[in-house]
DNA sequence: ATTGACTTCTAAATCGATTTAGAATATGAT
DNA sequence: ATCATATTCTAAATCGATTTAGAAGTCAAT
C-alpha cells in the first residue's frame, strides 16, 4: 500500500496541507515541523501520487509517441531502437516518461484524438513525417505541442529535427562522379514519406550538378526493404546498358543490392559500386562493406526530446528546426568506375 | 480545452453524476436522458479525463518498461524493436500504452521505486534478465504485477516468457557435428545475462552430446557487439590448431567473425562454419549468409504483454511461463568440416 | 388521504495531491 | 490591558471523474 500525505500527517499528528507545505518548504511552517515531516516521509518511502499531481497540475509528465502502422516503419527503420534511446535518456533526465503506444492499425487520427482528449499526454512525437501528413494537421489545429522528426510538403512552420537526405545523397553522387561514374542508378523508398522524398531529390541533383545523363529507366522505385532493393537491382543490372553504381536510398535497399550483384559474379567496388544510407550497424561489416551516410541517431531523438520539453514547459526553443546533414563514409563499396 | 462531464452536465441542464451514469448505461437513468446526454458527449467530443480516472480508478491503463543501461542492451539487442512492436500492439488492443523510460544510468532500483511508489504504472515488463537480478528481486518483493523476458538463476516462480537458448545453441552444434566437425569454438557474450549463461550451456551440452572434444581455450568471452566478434575469431583462428566452426552466441558475434575469417582469405561455410543466434534481418542478407537461430521476437513481445495484462487484471494466466524453442535455420555459413 | 413501491434524479464523499483564505496562538508595542 | 503583528497552522475548495445514499416525484393500492 502506497504512502499518502495523509498517512504522514496523521503520523506526525498534523493536517495534510501542512504536510504537503513543509514537503514543499515553504516558509509558513516551523522549521521543527518541516525537519519532523520531511524525516518521516523519508522514513516511511513517501512519493507522491502522480496521478494526484497529474490531475491538479494538469501535466502529465508524459511524451507520447504513436507507432505509426502505415509502413511498416517499426522494422524497416533501423535507425528506431537508437533513436527511441535518446529519447528516452533527455526525457528521463527531466522526470518525463516516453509512453509509446500503437494506432490499432486504423484510423491514426482516431489514436492521436483520443490521447488528446484523454488528457493522457503533454506532447507528441510524430516520427518519419509524410508529405502530406494528417498527425500534423490534427496536432496543430488542437494546439497540441509537438515535435516533427521529419518535414511536410507545405507549411513547415512547426518544430522539427530532420535529416538532411538531399544533401547526403548529393554527397553519395558527388563521390561517385568523382570516382568516374557517370551512369547510376538509384533505389527509391515509396516517396510519401517525406524523407524518402528529399533522398530522391539529392539524386536529382546531384546528377544535374555534375553533369550526368538522367535515364528515367534507371531510377526505380522499391519499398523500404532489402528483398525489394534486390529486384531493384536484378531489375537495373540485367539492362542492355546497366548503370555502373546504383545509390539505394537506405542501407537495407543497399545490401539487397550488394547480394544481388554478388550473386551475379560482380564485385562490388570495381565491377559496380554500391551506396546506401543511414549507417546501420551492419553496414561496417558487410563484405564489402558499405559506404553509405551516416546519421546520428540517438542524439536525433534527443533532440526532438529536448525542444519537446521546452515546447511543454513553455520556455524559449532557440533552434526550433534543426536539420542534420549526414556524412558521409566511404568504404570499400565504392570505387572507380570500370572502363 | 478539453470537455469535462461538468460541461456537459451544463448543456443537458443535469447534475454530473446524471451525466456520468447516463454515459455509463445505468439502469436509473431514464432513455430519454440517456440518449441526450449521449448525443450531446459525442456532439461535444467527449472523452474522459484519463488522469481523473486515474485516480478514482487507482489504475493507469499503462505497463511500463525500464531500458536498462547496464550493457548497451538496446543497441546490441536487435530483438528490441520488434519485440518492442509486440508489446504496444496487444497493449494498444486493450487500450493501454506502454510507457518507456530511462533508469538515468545511476540505480535501478531507485528507478522502479520511483515508479512503484508514484503509482505511474499497472505493471512491468523487465527486459532480459539477468542471473541475479535485482530487479526481480524487488518487484516480487512489492508484489507489483511484473512479467520477465528471461529467466533468473534460483527461483524463477514468476510470470516470464523466455527463448530457450540452451536448446537453440545445442542445435547448432547438433548441426555442425552432424557435419562432420570436431573442434568447434564458442564466442560467447557476457555471462550475467541469463539468456547468455543459457546459451553458452547449449554449448557445452552440444559438445558432450556429441562426443566432442571440449577444450576451454576454445570458448571465448565477448561482449555482444561484431567488433567484439572479430576480435574473438582472431584469437580463435590464429591457433595452432584453430577450430573448424566458431558458434556464436548472436548474430553481431558471427558477423565479425565471418569477416575476420574472409579477411584471412578463408571462404566461409567450406574452410570454417560459423553459426549465429537471433535471425535479425541481416542474417539472410550477409554473404555468405548466416546459419543462425531464429526467433519470433514480436510474437514473444506480444506474449508478455499479453500475460501482464492478464495479471493486471487479475484474469487468470494458463501459461504463466512460456519458453519459445528457436528453430534452426541453415544457410550458406555452416558447411562440411575440410577433410 | 396515506402508504408503499418505482422511477429518476441530486447531494455528498472519495481518490491524493495543491492552494487560498482565514483561524489560533504567541509576541511585542503602547 | 489592549491592540497590532507575526508565526504557524487548519478548513475548505479544486482538479475530473465515480459511487453511495438519499431526496423528490409519480403512480397505484388500500
Amino acid at each position: 500500500m502506497p504512502v499518502t500525505l495523509k498517512d504522514i500527517a496523521e503520523r506526525v499528528g498534523k493536517s495534510v496541507p501542512t504536510v504537503s507545505r513543509a514537503l514543499g518548504n515553504f516558509e509558513d511552517i516551523s522549521p521543527e515541523t518541516r525537519a519532523e515531516v520531511q524525516r518521516v516521509a523519508r522514513e516511511m518511502g513517501y512519493e507522491p501520487s502522480a496521478t494526484a499531481l497529474n490531475l491538479k497540475t494538469r501535466r502529465t509528465n508524459t511524451i507520447s509517441l504513436i507507432l505509426p502502422s502505415y509502413a511498416q516503419l517499426r522494422f524497416s527503420d533501423p535507425f528506431f531502437s537508437a533513436f527511441l534511446t535518446g529519447v528516452v535518456e533527455i526525457a528521463a533526465a527531466r522526470g518525463v516518461d516516453l509512453s509509446v503506444s500503437g494506432d490499432l492499425g486504423a484510423d491514426v487520427e482516431a489514436a492521436y484524438l483520443k490521447q488528446i482528449r484523454s488528457r493522457r499526454t503533454d506532447g507528441f512525437i510524430v516520427m518519419r513525417t509524410q508529405r502530406q501528413d494528417s498527425r500534423i494537421d490534427l496536432l496543430r489545429k488542437h494546439d497540441v505541442p509537438f515535435v516533427a522528426f521529419g518535414r511536410v510538403e507545405g507549411d513547415n512552420n512547426f518544430c522539427y529535427v530532420d535529416e538532411d537526405g538531399t544533401a547526403g545523397i548529393r554527397a553519395a553522387v558527388d563521390h561517385l562522379a568523382a570516382l568516374g561514374h557517370r551512369r547510376l542508378g538509384y533505389i527509391s523508398e515509396p516517396t510519401h514519406l517525406t524523407k524518402s522524398y528529399h533522398r530522391y531529390a539529392g539524386f536529382r541533383e546531384g546528377v544535374e550538378a555534375n553533369n550526368l545523363p538522367y535515364d528515367p529507366a534507371l531510377v526505380i522505385e522499391a519499398n523500404f526493404r532489402q528483398d525489394s532493393g534486390r529486384q531493384s537491382a536484378l531489375r537495373l543490372l540485367s539492362m542492355e546498358k546497366p548503370p555502373t553504381a546504383i545509390v539505394c536510398a537506405n542501407d537495407l535497399l543497399a545490401l539487397g543490392a550488394l547480394n544481388e550483384a554478388q550473386s551475379r559474379g560482380l564485385v562490388v567496388g570495381r565491377d559496380v559500386s554500391i551506396t546506401g544510407f543511414d549507417d546501420i550497424l551492419l553496414a561496417e561489416y558487410t563484405h564489402p562493406s558499405l559506404t553509405t551516410l551516416h546519421q546520428p541517431a540517438q542524439e536525433m531523438g534527443g533532440m526532438v526530446a529536448d525542444i519537446l520539453l521546452k515546447l511543454v514547459n513553455k520556455e524559449p526553443v532557440e533552434e526550433p528546426q534543426i536539420i542534420i546533414r549526414p556524412t558521409l563514409v566511404v568504404r570499400e563499396s565504392s570505387g572507380p568506375a570500370p572502363t
